[in-house]
DNA sequence: TGATAAGCGAGACGGTACGTCCGGTCTTGAG
DNA sequence: CTCAAGACCGGACGTACCGTCTCGCTTATCA
């Protein structure tokens, strides 16, 4: 088809519309601010200076801080962490890879820290990208099923859970400098050797 | 050995000693806002009306919001976590099942949240009640390297992390209810399994 | 005379208007806790929780505890004072009775302390509503010169002080209950007993 | 009675005496922070310090601030007030001078914020000291009623009142350095005026 | 002479109040 | 309906100080 554009179901609403550039600036600021005094640091007086906007142009496209960050940092169009070349070592430790530069990196600790500091009722609901970055890792994992490349009757999301808690968790405790390529060689090398198919 | 280790031989300081049972009532206090409101819920303010005590009182022996969660929800003597009966299977499970109730519970949410929101300089320091449980998970796995359960030049520290940081992951994304036996067993027969001795 | 002084004009300032709810109720707040402590036992906070507001919206009104305090007790018209009925006798009789009141009732004692607690250098400014009224008192005084009522040459600003001081000295010695209708013409009486113009 | 000495009927008490030497520098301590910061700005603590002493040493002797300002401020031996020369325009010029003094100064100011400032129910109880003076006050004016000076019939402590207030009110109005001999006599030959006994 | 008692400097404690920051809302005036 | 500008309300912050308490010691009176 065609006429297959317009992706946007957009109404058209009445009223003067948003500036597209106010949306940039406040997430290119609210990134900023994150890797440089975290989560706890972030103020909305503080994004709005930055970006040289005000309090209420922000509120109107984000209703808290949370929601906010998380989607800054996970804005990913999600297509690069494709993973899926044919080769199920290099493509775990792509995921590894993915992992930590999100989770690992001051920003993502930033996007894990506003997650869990939610009062207990409000859990999970990540955001979007995120979740759409871990069905593509699980698609990948359940592919490998298929191909015989693991085993049958495996969890795929423990297969998730396990990579990318390991690289959230180690980046918290040792420091980014800490983890390096060899680390994520160990991770996928270790997580692998326990779900291998020709092992049964 | 007589090991008489007399009680620490407190130098009896100056001044008025703490009341002992404001510090019970902070962190009780603490806990308990915890797991009604998140980290993020949680003020200074509304611990001392709950502990029925002040702010200053609290601030005297606890510096941040961070010190005092991470305090209160780490204090456990850290025994209770032995995990070394000789039969690593069991162990495995016993470590994943602590890293759970620690990690994974409503108030271990809160603490990994304060861990995570500060300032990126301000890397790991989690808390000594939390380092001692993982110095003893790593004597475990060495000795585990040492019996031949598992193989030799694994990385210890790689083994805590993927059980602790899938435990704390997979109940920030699908919830406490959704986590039981069965997914400890599953996991931690995962990460033996890629380790195991009898396989080189 | 038209005089239609359109009340103020006011420019309309940029920014959320102020509660004018707000401003009554801390006000009355002031004065009831003024009248049950005392200058010294009134806080901002109290003033806060007393008039079911917080300390900013008193903040962003008065700028210390004097400011607040001397505004509450002297909010006076000052209209009401007139003391201009062409008998010198009544309105000096007036004109005490007035600074009893202002000056010996608890509030005025408090506003006193006020004024006198500040730092040396911080001389009198009492506040506009007080010097208003000694304005009037001295031109009535400078009235009854020119009448021939008293004397010529004398200092007015004496004669207000003289009766003002008495007041406020006599209540702070010997409580509010003590001061009745015959001490006013007693020290009316004294005052101008001694600056009589028929006396010369 | 000769042996009228001895007024201290000190029961010596057991224990340790006090250091006579602390009581005069907390005084001189008090007096040199109240010129400089005014009552207000007085604390226990830095009384102390300036004193070279401690908090509890000074409660000890005092039990609030008020007491140990009136105590500090109205030492006076009260003898040197005498004002009874005979000559009633002198005796009353040096009355008034003594007000100004006492009650104008800074240490004065800061002594009547410290009277006025309390809750109402704890009326005026100025302090011995004060209370001698003014008897003797009183008594030079009984003395001048006797001798014909001033009008029989008069009320002595209203001419106290008048003098004392006007000063008092003078100085917290128009600053010490608008006060000058001038002023003095100005007062005092107004309250003359107005109750010589040649008069009816 | 030894016991008792009150004083001392030092210094931390529990708690009141402070003065400020900022999150979230609201208003104006313009586009 | 949006924008910038900006003030508002109120929750919470982190700190200063008050008045009290505990310590280890000193200095007196009393037994």
């Amino acid at each position: 088809m065609v006429t297959e554009l317009l992706d946007q179901d957009v109404p058209a609403r009445a009223g003067r519309p948003r500036d597209p550039r106010l949306d940039d600036a406040i997430v290119a600021a609210t990134l900023a601010l994150l890797e440089e005094r975290g989560y706890a640091g972030l103020s909305f007086t503080a994004v709005a200076t930055h970006a040289g906007t005000t309090k209420p142009a922000i509120y109107r496209r984000w209703s808290s801080k949370r929601d906010l960050v998380l989607e800054a940092v996970f804005r990913t169009q999600g297509d690069d962490v494709v993973a899926n070349t044919g080769d199920l070592d290099a493509d775990m430790r792509t995921m590894v890879r993915w992992s930590l530069e999100k989770l690992g990196s001051p920003v993502g600790r930033a996007a894990l820290a506003g997650l869990l500091a939610e009062p207990p009722g409000t859990a999970g609901t990540p955001t979007d990208q995120l979740t759409l970055v871990w069905r593509r890792m699980d698609e990948r994992f359940r592919e490998a099923i298929e191909r015989g490349e693991i085993r049958q009757g495996l969890d795929t999301s423990s297969l998730i859970v396990m990579q990318a808690g390991a690289a959230m968790l180690a980046t918290a405790l040792y420091g980014e400098s800490a983890i390096d390529d060899t680390w994520v060689e160990r991770i996928a090398g270790m997580i692998l050797d326990g779900v291998r198919g020709d092992r049964g």
